[in-house]
RNA sequence: GGUUUCAUAGCUCAGCUGGUUCAGAGCACCUGCCUUACAAGCAGGGGGUCCAAGGUUCGAAUCCUUGUGGGACCA
């Protein structure tokens, strides 16, 4: 006996090992077949499988799935990226524990320990993966660190020097001084938080009792002012041009300079000119050739070129200098203030725009084929709205920086010359061998060149991945890369459609003359019920292997999925998990419906024969539709169309009506027809749920050594009958008529109703006579030519219905019900006429449009008929 | 502030090129059923001024304009 409720757990783990053990999910080039690739993208090594993956990493699934089963020849590439700064910190904080500080020990051991620490913790998250039945081809996993990897980042960085697109300079950055490194724009956060707004003044020079007053949030910055910059045409400080100010407390002058870049009505109109320290005063000072003076070192402490507060955290310092600045005068008021703090995302440190000497990536150039083909759909995103939102951030790009602060990462291939000389080349021996034959150094020994300290933004080994992984920058014209590049499909969240999909977008146009990939699916961010973005600080979101536990991978999968259309974000709920596992459960029992019956030797009835050519015809109709959504993309309403197909049609439905009297058997013919049925339920549904799939169908046949559903054809879809569909619908129309009155007259469903039919067509009704009775249990069915006196009516098409229960009937009630259904049919016949009647409709519509409007017409006209009679008997 | 996007049932959302009287699904809710695959189930039901106001059209939830209110991105 099979358990009564689908138990997941061993099944899965199971079935996942036959796949591996099968080799299902390997794939090589195939020149007979069509490639379909996907790669992953990486999650971060430290990372652990979350909400957003399991959502990300289903559709990919879903997606690679499917092509598989069409005969493509599917690989699905997974790895992880190296994460620089998350993994840093994971380093540094497991060398803590043990005693050891980082800048006690050489970057050569710190990388052992890195390595060391990756190989015990990172990468948990792709045997998470294994458990939500990814079908990835394990065999090729990357890791952007990986020796073949590292390489093709290196060569790509001296490629790009080469050619002029990469260059060292001083630039503001956003300094991170907890992670001590330079973050780009997208690894900061903005958190709004309400700060003080402090209203300072400044004596004027040769003006005494004049004073400057400016408004400010970082007062500890005072000191490395350069200047005081008001708007030429404001008024109030006309007065005040060409003069010069003391910095209080420090006393040190500065002059007033006039830009209108100055918002005259924000704070006092007077502004604090910091160019070391705020991106937009940095430029001012550029204009207006000012002097930078840098007081904060990477630390975030004041150095010396602050006078005061030497050696103080800038916020010890803010706080001592606001109580100097007031005891002294010079404070005039302080303010709330909402206010935006930008911090870093990894450490949370409150960024320091900093002055610094960066690697940059130039940008305007490369991008611009990255920008036309997302414009020009070359490169398809779905949903489309976000071209928008990639067309105004490609425009506006920015020099990419890419060196980080950092250890754990690819090493910038720069070496300095004593003299500060770069060469720029792949290893120091090279460099060394440049050094010599280019700049004809002949005495120069590899002691002589320092290679730079910084590595490179993780960005930047990911930005090669649908590449690289393939090892197609090191040899470009490999199998691998030649058969699988361009990859189908990228499936990834729209926060890093900048900074990943656009630079992998740029860096396919650059090394392989092509896109990456033809689709981008945008899925939505997970967030909880409240609507709310998941995170750990939150502790919103659900343990995702517990959530497997509970409900089951194609549970967690389907009930993900019932409600992510592509770009929307999707509100979390458990019920949707609920749903999934329910809808197993379902397709379970209606297996050991099946599984359990016996079989006779004996052709189908005529009634069988019609349920089943109807129910091919709706998986046919559904097959399309499913075609369609995927063709769209919309793998959400996909999954709907299936789940509609199987819980109402095949299960509420085609087997209420075939399924055999209680302990009689099932004729062959049926039966077969019914497992072939099910057999290409399981298979439409198999991407979805690949377990219980797997296990449905490895049951309904004997099946050989290694055979699995994975590698089965995916249906096509044929032949739609849709007049047997159509008069399936008008016979489920008139049972749940039935099963209404039932209901309504609180009749047991065990009591067998007298039907009687008014008809001008009984050929109709002859051959589905056996259903009806079957599905709304009603006694043998009569055929009448005149209306059943006393008894509960009702039209359905054409034609009417009787259900003779003496005594029970309602004249009152039925009278209103059948003058309402009038009312409503003359109100329908009105309106369609008077668009029949409009030449404008006539001319303008479709025809096929026009002549369904006629259709319906009649239909309401011979309804309006039957229901006339109705109302006369019945008062009568 | 600029750009963009959305507003439909109590909740989450479909509604694709305007065309069934179009107002849909799932969940939630109500009623009746421990019926022989399934109570993680079966049968049935109620529920909406499609944000507001104009406009285009024979016809608008759908297209346009303005407003209101949310989200995203950029500053």
């Amino acid at each position: 006996m099979i358990s009564k409720t689908y138990a997941p757990q061993d099944i899965e783990a199971k079935w996942y090992q036959y796949w591996l053990d099968n080799k299902h999910f390997a794939s090589k080039p195939n020149p007979d077949k069509e490639p379909y690739s996907i790669v992953i993208p990486p999650p971060n090594v430290t990372g652990i499988l979350h909400m957003g993956h399991m959502l990300n990493n289903t559709i990919q699934d879903v997606l690679i799935r499917k092509a598989r089963m069409e005969g493509k020849e599917a690989c699905w590439v997974p790895g992880t990226d190296h994460a620089s700064i998350a993994t840093e910190a994971k380093v540094v904080a497991m060398l803590k524990e043990r005693g050891i500080e980082k800048k006690d020990i050489s970057r050569e051991e710190f990388l052992g320990y890195a390595h060391e620490w990756k190989d015990k913790y990172g990468g948990i998250i792709l045997d998470q993966l294994k458990k939500l039945g990814a079908s990835c081809d394990w065999d090729r996993t990357n890791f952007t660190m990986d020796d073949h990897y590292y390489e093709s980042v290196i060569n790509v960085f001296v490629d790009l020097y080469n050619k002029g697109q990469i260059y060292r300079g001083v630039r503001m950055v956003n300094w991170d001084p907890l992670g001590k490194t330079a973050l780009s724009d997208e690894e900061v956060i903005e958190k709004e938080i309400m700060a003080k707004l402090y209203y300072l003044k400044y004596p004027v020079s040769g003006m005494e009792g004049e004073f400057m007053t400016i408004a400010t949030t970082r007062p500890e910055t005072i000191m490395a002012d350069t200047a005081l910059c008001v708007n030429p045409n404001d008024e109030r400080y006309l007065a005040y041009h060409g003069k010069s100010v003391k910095i209080p407390l420090l006393n040190r002058e500065i002059p007033v300079i006039t830009d209108e870049y100055v918002t005259m009505d924000f704070g006092t109109g007077c502004l604090k000119v910091t160019p070391a320290h705020d991106l937009n005063d940095y430029e001012l000072g550029i204009k207006h050739k000012l002097p930078v003076i840098d007081i904060l070192d990477d630390d975030g402490f004041l150095n010396e070129k602050a006078v005061l507060y030497v050696g103080q955290d800038r916020f010890a310092a803010r706080r001592n200098i606001v109580k100097d600045l007031e005891e002294a005068g010079h404070l005039v008021k302080m303010e709330e203030y909402k206010s935006i703090v930008k911090t870093s995302e990894r450490t949370g440190a409150v960024i320091e725009p900093k002055l610094s000497l960066q690697w940059f990536l130039k940008m305007d150039e490369l991008s611009k084929p990255a920008l036309e083909n997302v414009m020009n759909d070359t490169i398809k995103l779905y949903p489309s709205k976000f071209k928008n939102t990639y067309r105004s951030w490609m425009e506006n790009v920015h020099d990419w920086c890419i060196s980080r602060q950092l250890w754990w990462g690819q090493q910038i291939p720069a070496f300095y010359l004593q003299d500060g000389t770069i060469i720029v080349a792949k290893t120091k021996r090279e460099a060394l061998r440049k050094a010599q034959h280019d700049l004809l150094l002949f005495a120069l020994t590899e002691e002589d060149l320092t290679q730079d300290p910084d590595v490179l933004d993780t960005w930047f080994s990911s930005w090669l991945w649908p590449i690289a992984t393939f090892d197609g920058i090191r040899h470009p014209d490999n199998e691998d890369i030649s058969y699988y590049y361009p990859t189908n499909d990228l499936v990834t969240g729209p926060d890093i459609l900048f900074f990943w999909v656009a630079r992998m977008i740029i860096s396919g146009y650059e090394y392989r003359g092509k896109l990456p990939f033809e689709n981008v699916y945008l899925t939505g961010i997970v967030r909880d019920k409240q609507g709310r973005k998941m995170s750990k600080q939150l502790g919103n979101s659900p343990d995702a292997l517990e959530l497997i536990e509970r409900f089951g991978a194609d549970g967690v999968r389907s009930g993900l999925l019932f409600s992510a259309p592509a770009g929307n974000d999707l509100l979390f709920d458990e019920k949707l998990c609920e749903q999934g596992r329910n809808f197993c459960n379902k397709v379970w029992n209606a297996y050991r419906l099946v599984e359990g019956w016996e079989i006779i030797e004996r052709s189908a009835t005529e009634s069988n024969k019609l349920a089943i050519d109807w129910f091919n015809s709706r998986i046919n109709q559904t097959t399309h539709e499913v075609q369609d959504h995927f063709v769209k993309f919309r793998i959400s309403d996909a999954l709907l169309s299936l789940y509609n197909l199987i819980w109402t049609d095949f299960c509420s439905k085609y087997l209420e009506i075939i399924k055999p009297d209680f302990e009689q058997p099932i004729d062959k013919a049926t039966y077969d027809a019914t497992i072939e049925i099910f057999e290409k339920l399981m298979c439409l549904l198999h991407p979805y749920m690949p377990f219980i799939t797997e296990e449905i169908w490895q049951a309904l046949a004997q099946r050989n050594a290694g055979e699995s559903i994975c590698r089965t054809e995916f249906p096509k879809g044929g032949a739609v009958n849709t007049e047997l569909l159509a008069s399936f619908e008008a016979m489920f129309e008139l049972v749940t008529k039935i099963r209404e009155i039932r209901n309504a007259k609180q009749l047991s469903p065990k009591i067998a109703l007298p039907l009687s039919i008014k008809t001008d067509n009984k050929a109709r009704y002859e051959n589905i006579e056996s259903i009806i009775e079957k599905l709304a249990n009603t006694e043998t069915i009569s055929y009448v030519l005149d209306n059943v006196d006393g008894a509960i009516s009702f039209v359905v098409k054409s034609d009417e219905f009787f259900i003779n229960l003496e005594g029970e009937i309602d004249v009152e009630a039925e009278l209103e019900a059948a003058q309402k259904d009038l009312e409503y049919n003359l109100g329908f016949k009105k309106a369609t006429e008077a668009k029949l009647a409009n030449e404008r409709f006539v001319a303008n519509a479709k025809p096929e449009l026009v002549e369904r409007e006629r259709q319906k017409l009649a239909d309401a006209e011979s309804k309006i008929k039957a229901l006339e009679e109705r109302i006369a008997s019945l008062k009568g």
